[in-house]
DNA sequence: AGCACGCCGACT
DNA sequence: GTCGGCGTGCTC
């Protein structure tokens, strides 16, 4: 009998990701747990990697085992629930356990193993290393080895991304000569800054701090050595003083240094006369101020009759202490989030913790703001702009139970809290809480998975669910929660559907239209504020040559170059310049939205030679040139991706609108989303028709979300308001349905068309892509993937609907300048679908050869956000 | 993925 | 006869 360890490998492919077997040393037999981290040796050539213990048992050691090395870090970086949900997540997604662990564990947390090279130190500069340069794989080798001499150290995956090309065979090349060495070293995790703070004890205890104190004089005498006494007197000034003793702050004050300045308080501490004690610091702590504290509990909202109605069916499902699920679905206005509020306190009061996610942070910050006053320090923010050293002390924070309540965009799904009571998903139908990048998972069913394991209720809530989501409340799978009523006296704003097809035939070619401009025009007058919605940044949407109809596309990617100005003009009051026209031609940028290319607009068509070209179509870019010049005397604020860029933009754009710097907010989704204008009187959707025809089957229900968030920016306040939806199809039915605000209607006939074409919730979407830089290669495996498919299909689904699309190439073919071809395949995910698109996963991955530039990748999308 | 093993052609 | 290219296959 021995002590074995259950061991999943983090840094390999997907059809090594298994479970492997080690054996425990008996030197760590009490030091490994379940859940740390430790370096084992893998594979034939026993290199080190980094891996999770699972497991832990006594059993018969077999033949061939390996021990496990040692551990990283001295505490598990995963509890048995959290491990659960990493395996659920690798059956679920089909993504390697790894993948997992890195999306639930901060990188700072857990210790690994990492490989760099460097160049050898023995040889460096000398003649030796120049011939071993050359011998070693031509050019590349010069190039590589001067990377790596720039660097200091670099491990392969940067040299990878920084030169573009595979550098295995060159690194092991220089390896090889004696150029340069590999080295591999254990990276601890990130070290838990502490505070530590000297106590006075013993005979100093017992003094009260008198100035004359003797007994203080008396220890003094006792000490020796000079920091020591340096510390002890900085020590004693601030006991006089009443100040903290904290120790790095005395040793600063004493003028040693901090290791110095521990070893003498520990030195202290056995003389008997004082206790040190430690706790963790944090870094960026959330400090509430007490005044906004008690000013906001003050003001806790009186539920109205059906908010108390909505919030005492939630409140069943908590108190049960069971796996529930609920759908809040509340017109917008109706006090949604006073009733998750609500919700939140009573799972509080259970002594239970609670996950609240949203969209994106930087554009709900007023929900996170009310957060932040109600809960105050026993909160933590998550998302995607904390650094790795917020991120740790977050997570830190919340396994310790010091945060309880925990806001966040998607990645705060995972958070350690010791025990869920609920989660709440806020806004469920973005498409943001679908991850794109592996795991490719979806933050509902990681809510689900979690809620099942804590014994918690899953919180959804929007204006305009998911049709998915809807049709699980509709069947039962959810309780669903209606809120039909505004309060507070909000009344929806009168919403009128302006058909732009006479615009353009009246002579009228800006983007505004004649009802949209009267009310401008009104709102400026009357001191009011408006809002513009277009679902397209940029200038022109395209440049085409007048001649040919040739459009300019970008090198890397099969998409439409698309115009953008280069000057930017945020919130200028508006004027337009003289020459504007030409500089618009002669500065402005084509870019690609895939992947940031820029380029000058060509003097002359590539294709015919011909120097006419035509600006065409309207982004926001061009939306605000023809206001300013429409509406000279608008001061007009735009709000997308490019004036966005920097850090604190967004917040500063939003509060200079707040504060009346401009009379229109023009943007892309940003604009829609739920910031609180009381001087917003107008709201207007420049294009309703931009997204009703994308080649989605969610197009309608994306639409009619956008439409209703957009509806609902107008009128909340005192100001009675209006939205202006201007479009080509004013009969058209979503259109019609959003303008109303009917949900249930629109819901019911989409309904109707997902069951008749099969679509979502009546069957699952898997998208199956093969991508490669080498066109030959990719068509190559295509076809092999193509007849595997096909023969599975035939042989061991024969008995169940499933039905496959493509091959054919991605809606976007190439990105950076890699090709991309797609299968797509309707069926119903369980255990035998993911079986079988892990086995193609597997089987693929052994068939195809692992050629440098010319591999071939597969991955899997089960339901992905955009088909 | 990463690494060793093993099978073929060009060299001493 | 051997060195080293790259395809093949396994990883406790």
């Amino acid at each position: 009998m021995a002590s074995l360890a259950e061991i999943r490998i983090l840094d390999v492919p997907y059809q090594a990701d298994r479970a492997y077997t080690y054996y425990v040393p008996v030197t760590l037999e009490d030091t490994l747990a379940v859940g740390m981290a430790a370096s084992v040796p893998f594979g034939r050539g026993n290199r080190l990697s980094t891996g999770i213990v699972t497991k832990l048992y006594d059993a018969d050691i077999e033949e061939g085992t390996k021990p496990v090395e040692t551990p990283l870090g001295d505490a598990p970086v995963l509890d048995e629930e959290l491990i659960g949900l990493c395996l659920f997540m690798k059956e679920y997604t089909l993504c390697t356990f790894g993948d997992a662990v890195r999306a639930v564990v901060p990188p700072a947390a857990m210790g690994k193993v990492v490989s760099y090279y460097r160049v050898n130190p023995e040889i460096a500069g000398s003649e030796a290393a120049r011939r071993s340069v050359i011998a070693a794989d031509g050019e590349r080798g010069a190039l590589v080895y001067d990377k790596v001499r720039e660097k200091a150290r670099v491990t392969k995956q940067a040299m990878q991304t920084e030169l573009g090309f595979d550098c295995s065979k060159a690194l092991a090349a220089l390896v090889e000569t004696g150029a340069l060495e590999k080295k591999t070293e254990i990276r601890s995790p990130s070290q838990t800054p502490t505070r530590c703070f000297l106590i006075p004890d013993g005979v100093l205890a017992s003094v009260s701090y008198p100035s004359d104190g003797g007994e203080w004089e008396a220890a003094a005498r006792g000490l020796r050595g000079r920091n020591q006494q340096k510390l002890f007197s900085a020590f004693r000034a601030a006991c006089a003083a009443g100040e903290e003793t904290e120790l790095g702050a005395l040793a600063d004050a004493a003028g040693i240094d901090r290791t110095a300045a521990k070893r003498a308080a520990e030195a202290f501490q056995r003389a008997g006369l004082l206790t040190l004690t430690e706790e963790d610091a944090y870094r960026n702590p959330f400090a509430v101020d007490a005044d906004s504290h008690d000013a906001q509990a003050e003001e806790k909202p009186v539920l109205t009759e059906e908010q108390t109605a909505a919030f005492d069916a939630i409140a069943e499902l908590i108190d049960a202490g069971e796996p529930g699920a609920a759908l809040l679905h509340g017109v917008t206005g109706s006090g949604k989030t006073n009733v998750i509020l609500a919700a939140i306190d009573r799972t509080l009061e259970g002594g239970r913790g609670v996950i609240m996610l949203v969209p994106e942070i930087a554009l709900t910050p007023q929900t996170v703001g009310i957060f932040e006053r109600r809960y105050g320090g026993r909160i933590a923010v998550i998302h995607s702009g904390l650094s790795a050293g917020e991120r740790f002390d977050a997570w830190r924070r919340i396994r310790e139970g010091l945060a309880d309540v925990v806001v966040g965009t998607r990645s705060a799904i995972f958070a350690p809290i010791p025990k869920i009571g609920l989660i709440v998903i806020d806004e469920e139908q973005e498409y943001t809480y679908k991850s794109d990048a592996n795991p490719k998972y979806h933050a509902h069913d990681i809510a689900r998975w979690r809620c099942r394991e804590h014994g918690a209720v899953m919180l959804l809530s929007s204006a305009t669910p998911s049709v998915t989501s809807y049709y699980k409340a509709q069947t039962g799978a959810y309780r669903l929660v209606t809120l039909k009523k505004r309060y507070g006296g909000a009344k929806l704003p009168d919403v009128q559907i302006y058909d732009m097809r006479g615009e353009v035939a009246a002579g009228n070619l800006s983007p505004i239209g004649g009802l949209l401009a009267e009310r401008l025009r009104a709102d400026r007058a009357a001191g009011n504020q408006s809002i513009l919605f277009l679902n397209r940044r940029g200038y022109h949407n395209y440049v085409s040559c007048r001649s040919c109809g040739v459009s300019v596309k970008c090198p890397n990617c099969s998409v439409t170059l698309v115009y953008h100005a280069l000057r930017t003009r945020m919130g200028g009051p508006g004027k337009k310049d003289e020459g504007y026209e030409e500089n618009r031609r002669e500065n402005g940028m084509l870019v690609c939205h895939f992947c940031g290319h820029r380029e000058r607009v060509p003097a002359v068509c590539p294709a015919c030679g011909k120097d006419h070209f035509l600006f065409m179509g309207v982004g926001t870019q061009k939306a605000e040139d023809d206001i300013l010049s429409a509406f000279p005397d608008l001061r007009v604020l735009r709000m997308d991706a490019d004036s966005t860029q920097t850090k604190f933009s967004h917040e500063e754009i939003l509060s200079r609108f707040r504060k009346g710097e401009a009379d229109v907010l023009l943007g892309t989704q940003m604009v829609t989303k739920g910031h609180d204008f009381p001087r917003v009187a107008t709201v207007g959707v420049l294009n309703a028709d931009s997204s009703l025809f994308l080649d989605d089957y969610r197009a309608a229900e994306r639409t009619f979300a956008m439409l209703t968030q957009v509806i609902g920016r107008a009128g909340r306040a005192d100001v009675p308001g209006t939205a202006v939806i201007q479009t080509y199809n004013p009969s058209n039915e979503v259109i019609r349905l959003a303008a109303s605000q009917d949900y249930e209607t629109f819901y019911a006939g989409e309904i109707k068309l997902r069951k008749a074409l099969c679509f979502p919730p009546f069957c699952d979407i898997a998208v199956i892509t093969l991508q490669s830089a080498d066109e030959a290669s990719l068509g190559l495996m295509t076809t092999q993937m193509s007849e595997r498919i096909v023969k599975h299909i035939r042989k061991d689904f024969s008995d169940i609907p499933l039905i496959l699309y493509g091959p054919f190439e991605a809606t976007v073919y190439r990105i950076q300048n890699i090709c991309r071809m797609r299968f797509v395949l309707k069926c119903r995910l369980n255990r035998r679908t993911r079986a079988f698109l892990s086995d193609l996963m597997t089987e693929f991955a052994r068939s195809t050869p692992s050629k440098g530039g010319k591999r071939v990748t597969i991955s899997v999308d089960l339901n992905p956000s955009t088909v």
